[in-house]
DNA sequence: CTGAAAGCGCTAACAA
DNA sequence: TTGTTAGCGCTTTCAG
């Protein structure tokens, strides 16, 4: 019977009660060879008696390594993001590492107080989404050998690191390319806020096409700000009663997309006015894929949040298994997925 | 200049570098009282100039706790547990913990592997969503002071826990219920693998509804598995082609509501064959609310998934915190939204 | 094949 | 107010 102990048996424990020396628990423990068998076995018995599971904290604290990441997404609850978390997760998993996961919220002191609780545990490495554009903070702790490894958007000022982002601007301008392709001539631009990397290269992409087209950029068309319903609806309302209202709408992400359809169709408060009845429903685009897009027949550019998170966890990986040379910087392509809100004729 | 000592500054560093005792720097570290203001200055003056951050293993290892817990779920991508997970995150990191996640994918083995990996790492408590029904392999932990709430499912042998789970049956009997008074009287029950807790007790609740309605349980109508896209498209095409179809759904969870709509739609593979093409569409109502639902116009017995985190996390803080006292068991409630799909009359 | 001793970076308990 | 000593549970090094 176990001495009543305060915690948890030790190697010193089983040791005691297998009657040999604590290196030697340690050796089966780890199934490190030239063990007897028998010892062993007395070992296991111990073990198994006692309910003895290895401290990796302390084990972590000899050895250096940790065997553990830290992910910094801006939302778990977010489908982009927790798509990207669970990529992330099994590649840590096959590597032997466990991960902590947390949520910025898009909020820059709460990514940088993450990160630096993750550095306090010592991960081996990060994968950030950064929320804020100062990564200075970072410095000190990649110095220090913390791989770091930035998703869909790059990291601001900070360290030099490996980066995996989508072709933002080239999905961008493909969508509004599909539809100047099917006639439209005014299409409105609704996003976050420009200061999200992501917005402001769909932007760029968006801005391009109309450029390559001949159109004008015309900032009334533009609506740009929090992803919320009332945001959209209010914006939405806005656009639909300009003079030369717009006939196709481009959403700049998934959140906003199924706000903007909401607010169309009259879920989410009142409807917004349409000037002109006659009109036929209004063409639309959404950046990012999302759950039944298909059945709603929302067309949209589609990335592969899976995709970024393996790639930035492959990335990590790499790093840590030793890699060096010049950060990387990796581009993922994005996708047309055509479903009939894209391909409306302008009213 | 720092010396090229291998790894990072420790506190023995900086003590050396402010030219004052291990344990000042430890005080000023960790805003302990009775430090001159003068040497508390140069202490940090070095923490800064070196790069220092505590160690948080170290600290662990000396003080017992690690300020961690570890959340295993069935996967992170799915929308209902990622909302969960947010949940628990926030309190978590109020409580100033971090968090391990872990998906199963209803894998038990991976269950158990994750579960275990977090004890190693002596994470304070843990929240699992249990994917196996053996939770023996728990006991030791249990006893040597980990704590554990299940959440969404109870546990099955293993130690008793606190769990949380939502009113399963309760809501299914009131889904069906609300088909049967707008006049269903063959209507199909779609869900999970019974051998899965929450897929049991829907089946219960809507036997019980329809017991209570009078009406037989005809096994021809209920098709229980794996919730992916094929499985149901031909579980709804065997359905439909009965002799005597249903005129209504009853779809037992959010992913098996989307491929059911999908199937209906025609979006999965062939459309599945009506036999009465008089008929008007079938009625539907899904447990578990999911994103746009109510852009689909679908009727839901939604459930709260922040909810249950928050209730699981402020569960298992309680139990940090020294509550002691049996086991809970909470039962969250679930709530009807009517949207239409479930109120179509039958054909 | 087995073991004793040192020490990872920190905090707790106790001087001075 | 500051410092000294011991030791958390483990691995590493080196001896038997």
């Amino acid at each position: 019977m176990p001495e009543t102990r305060r915690g948890r048996p030790t190697m010193n424990d089983v040791a005691a009660a297998a009657g040999v020396a604590l290196k030697t628990v340690s050796r089966v423990v780890n199934n490190e060879p030239g063990v007897n068998a028998s010892t062993a076995e007395r070992v296991h018995a111990a073990i198994e008696s006692l309910g003895y599971r290895r401290n990796d904290g302390a084990r972590t604290l000899r050895r250096g390594r940790t065997a553990s990441i830290g992910l910094v997404i801006e939302d778990v609850a977010d489908p982009f993001y927790s798509g990207l978390s669970r990529a992330v997760e099994d590649i840590a998993l096959a590597e032997g590492c466990l991960v902590f996961t947390g949520s910025s919220g898009e909020d820059p002191a709460r990514e940088r107080e993450l990160v630096l609780a993750f550095c306090a545990r010592r991960v081996d490495g990060l994968i950030i989404v950064p929320a804020g554009t100062d990564h200075d903070y970072l410095t000190p702790e990649v110095e220090a050998g913390i791989a770091a490894v930035f998703a869909d958007r790059p990291p601001g000022a900070g360290p030099d690191a490996d980066t995996v982002v989508c072709d933002n601007a080239g999905g961008a301008r493909a969508g509004t390319e599909h539809l100047l392709a099917h006639g439209h001539r005014r299409i409105a631009f609704l996003a976050d806020a420009p200061s999200i990397f992501t917005a402001a290269e769909r932007l760029r992409g968006y801005r391009e096409a109309l450029a390559a087209a001949g159109l004008p950029y015309d900032e009334g068309l533009v609506a740009m700000g929090r992803p919320d319903q009332a945001r959209v609806l209010a914006d939405l309302r806005r656009l639909l009663r300009l003079a030369d209202p717009p006939t196709a709408l481009f959403t700049g992400n998934g959140q906003i997309t199924v706000a903007t359809l909401r607010a169309l169709a009259g879920t989410a408060g009142p409807a917004p006015v349409r000037e002109a009845p006659s009109s036929g429903p209004v063409a639309i685009i959404g950046f990012d894929d999302f759950e039944p897009a298909d059945l709603l027949g929302i067309t949209v550019i589609a990335q592969d949040p899976a995709g970024m998170g393996r790639a930035a966890a492959e990335l990590l990986f790499r790093r840590l298994s030793g890699e060096s040379g010049p950060p990387q910087r990796l581009e993922l392509p994005t996708r047309l997925v055509v479903r009939g809100s894209g391909e409306r004729p302008p009213a």
